[in-house]
DNA sequence: ACTATGTACATCGCAATGCAAGGGTTAGGC
DNA sequence: GCCTAACCCTTGCATTGCGATGTACATAGT
């Protein structure tokens, strides 16, 4: 996998899952690991900062909640979260477009 | 523009565009405006960085040309170089893919 | 009682890299 | 002479993915 490739897409990977439910951490790597089909596990190192890198940006709020067994921390998307998700998504399009596009025939 | 999201996605670009012809710098750069739809016009500074880096690697090799308006740095794809062209666009549509699936429905 | 494993969150240091800003050369038009 | 376009290069900065490491608690096996 190409560690470089990762970065920018993580945070609209994260913000894709957030948007449907709210989400813990440890949660989340679950997520993508099945959802890749075993293929992706996200370290933890780089899903703790950013979580925390999101929140700063006031695109996630967050909240523990506590079970039987530990505490969890929830994450939420905000409205500015939402909108800044409309934006990467769009951006993804318009970059695989564009990669597309170069893959095909120069004049 | 996603800044971030440009990185890992370049090196991708330059040597979609390289394997179908040998390019010189300035040249990819008019070409990435155009098939942009003007929206896009990489910065020097990005651009000789990435080849120098890829040529580093030996995906690509380099040889000047003269013209009868002053020198060129051409660029060539390597056989390493091709392999590592269908490494990127394997991750690169692998990545779409969970993109496209994180969007889709949690259970 | 001890040990291992799983769940859960956090921080630090490293390396990679896009970009802005700046520098340099040559050629042609005004 | 001066400006613009074509062409290449370097330095410094900020961002960020990841591995390593630490902490805490619960459960299960021996």
């Amino acid at each position: 996998m190409d560690k470089e490739m990762m970065k920018g897409s993580i945070d609209l990977l994260l913000m894709s899952l957030i948007v449907q439910r709210d989400l813990y951490g440890y949660e989340i790597i679950q997520i993508l690991k099945q959802l890749s089909d075993e293929t992706y596990e996200m370290s933890e190192g780089t899903l703790y900062a950013a979580l925390k890198r999101l929140e700063k940006k006031e695109w996630l709020t967050s909240y523990w909640h506590a079970t039987e067994s530990g505490r969890r921390k929830y994450y939420h998307i905000t409205d500015t979260g939402k909108k800044e998700l409309n934006r990467k998504r769009d951006n993804w399009n318009w970059m695989d477009s564009l990669v597309r596009k170069s893959s095909e025939g120069l004049i």
